[in-house]
DNA sequence: CTGAAAGCGCTAACAA
DNA sequence: TTGTTAGCGCTTTCAG
């Protein structure tokens, strides 16, 4: 592999002046310029980023830490971040914490700044004290505690708030919510959208037809539906904080035989490519996921480039109807 | 952030003897070896990796290039590439394709040696002269052109062969086949076992019931099936060379009332976590992507360790009977 | 406008 | 057993 010294020896010039080059830097005069690329296109030449990095201070690496890859709204972010990152010649480093706390924290310890240049989060257990970063940060999702660092979403509640108002104006008046967590940011701002759909429609808040979920997974959404249709008066709508949550649920209501939408609607967040194709397809929330991957991005571009520190950002989101709430 | 020589300093010793330490080299007297971990405990103290891996001549990265990670089968794979490449302490690099051609090519010119250490491909489209590759690589896939790279991934002829046989033993006789792709090795194999398993039954192979699909999403499969049903006589089975296509016919189906698996029989390839909770639950070849994942990454480490090429490796499979092939 | 040379933090050959 | 030191390949003062 040929190194600037190589060129610069074959151009006959000093290695500052194929650095020039390489950089676009500065005055360099034409008769040189073009013995430098002569001798660039010769040889091959390609930087170490390495190298260059050590030099700079920089890595050229961001991180991107999230719960699974194996969950579609993060598969689909990450591949969004990495066409963001790319446009800031970033690459990006995929850390898997699982959504557990010691995850969280051990993919935090690992992010030491000769690592990466910056993080971009998307915690579940976090706490407050953890976060210590040594690289600027912004957060997806939830600020689950106050703490100090950029974060790029949708307004939680305000979605929430339009589902559960869907939901209400097609007729609905039992609406189950699946999904609650005891300290997940998100799912709370979630709980309060449904709550205050409720409120406005002057529907009873029912305690029994909120279920938790430990994990969001298909199976989760499956037993929360099961335990939802064992109740003496089952919900007529469920509103579910992800679409994998709605996924299973609607499983759970198939194998009962209870038909979507006409003895249950459900509307799921995050819009899955899944949902799509799902029969009944799924109503579901939708975030604006290449907004979000793009406004995180640039925030910490920014933020490594100016070192100043950098408003939230709230992008947009719309309500995706389709047969799991009104049939064709 | 501290670096050797400011620990070297604070315990009162050489660079070399806090390298020592840290790297776990030699002998180190007991004293010293107390005295430099107190000043790396205090120090907090973390290696610059950079620095390091340009000294070592190594990176620390491997590339995973893959066509999409909102593909559910490489999303789940590249979360077990992760966790399997962290054993070896490497990170991992994606590279999104999107299964073209110039896509690949840039993605495989991007990986430089002072880039990343070693590469894991999944290909698509790449030619064989492409493959003149700078670090030592292995193909996930098949081997669309014959290169010399080891290749990790399981008898697609046997397993779609698998899969067919299944579909007959059900009493099916007019077998469709959608996936069918003009340069695809995958496909080619696929429709190979699709083939052998008609003829083992003596059934005829009937060219309007394989159905081409140049890309493998939901949609794709979806366009077929309505082809499919569109025929004078439809088929009452369908092998799909993925879940997702598997996927987007049963939802053609869905829309056409065509019931399945009663009037229509369908089974998928990749078993991804969706294809259990569809209505109904989806039939599919189930590789072994943990076995992939590991095997492709210790394979890398294998050889860039010892520089020794080693041998392709066949990962097991299974099919998973589902619903849609069987009702319950 | 360009060259010489220092040094980013680390490893390892060589000396002691 | 440990210290000294020369680079890995690059960017960047500082002179010229």
């Amino acid at each position: 592999m040929a190194t600037l010294k190589d060129v610069a020896r074959l151009a006959g010039v000093s290695v500052k002046t194929v650095s020039n080059v390489v950089n676009g830097y500065s005055f360099v005069k034409p008769d040189n310029r073009r013995r430098v690329e002569e001798a660039l296109e010769a040889t091959g030449y390609r930087p170490n980023l390495g190298a260059r990095n050590l030099r700079r201070g920089r890595t050229g690496f961001i991180a991107l830490v999230l719960p699974e890859l194996s969950i579609p709204y993060f598969a689909e972010l990450a591949g969004l971040v990495i066409a963001a990152a790319q446009e800031h010649e970033w690459n990006v480093l995929i850390e898997q914490t699982f959504g557990t706390l010691a995850g969280e924290r051990s993919a935090l310890a690992s992010l030491g700044p000769h690592l990466v240049d910056a993080a971009i989060l998307s915690p579940e257990a976090l706490e407050a004290d953890d976060f210590q970063l040594s690289v600027p940060a912004v957060l997806l999702g939830e600020h689950a505690v106050d703490v100090p660092i950029s974060r790029v979403g949708i307004d939680n509640v305000a979605a929430a708030q339009a589902a559960v108002r869907h939901l209400i104006s097609l007729g609905h008046q039992r609406i189950a919510a699946i999904g609650a967590h005891p300290h997940r940011g998100t799912a709370a701002l979630r709980l309060e959208g449904y709550r205050a759909a409720l409120a406005e429609a002057s529907l009873p808040f029912v305690d029994e037809l909120v279920i938790p979920a430990l994990n969001y997974h298909r199976a989760d959404g499956a037993a929360a539906m099961r335990s939802l249709l064992d109740l003496p008066s089952p919900p007529d709508a469920v509103f579910c904080f992800n679409d994998l949550l709605a996924i299973g649920a609607m499983r759970a209501a198939a194998e009962r035989q209870v038909r979507v939408p006409s003895q249950l609607a459900v509307v799921g967040f995050d819009n899955n490519e899944e949902s799509v194709y799902s029969s009944p397809s799924l109503t579901s929330v939708a975030p604006d996921k290449s907004a979000i991957a793009r406004a995180a991005v640039d925030l910490l571009h920014q933020r490594v480039e100016t070192g100043e520190l950098l408003a939230d950002v709230e992008t947009p989101f719309s309500l995706q109807v389709r047969e799991s709430t009104v049939a064709r």
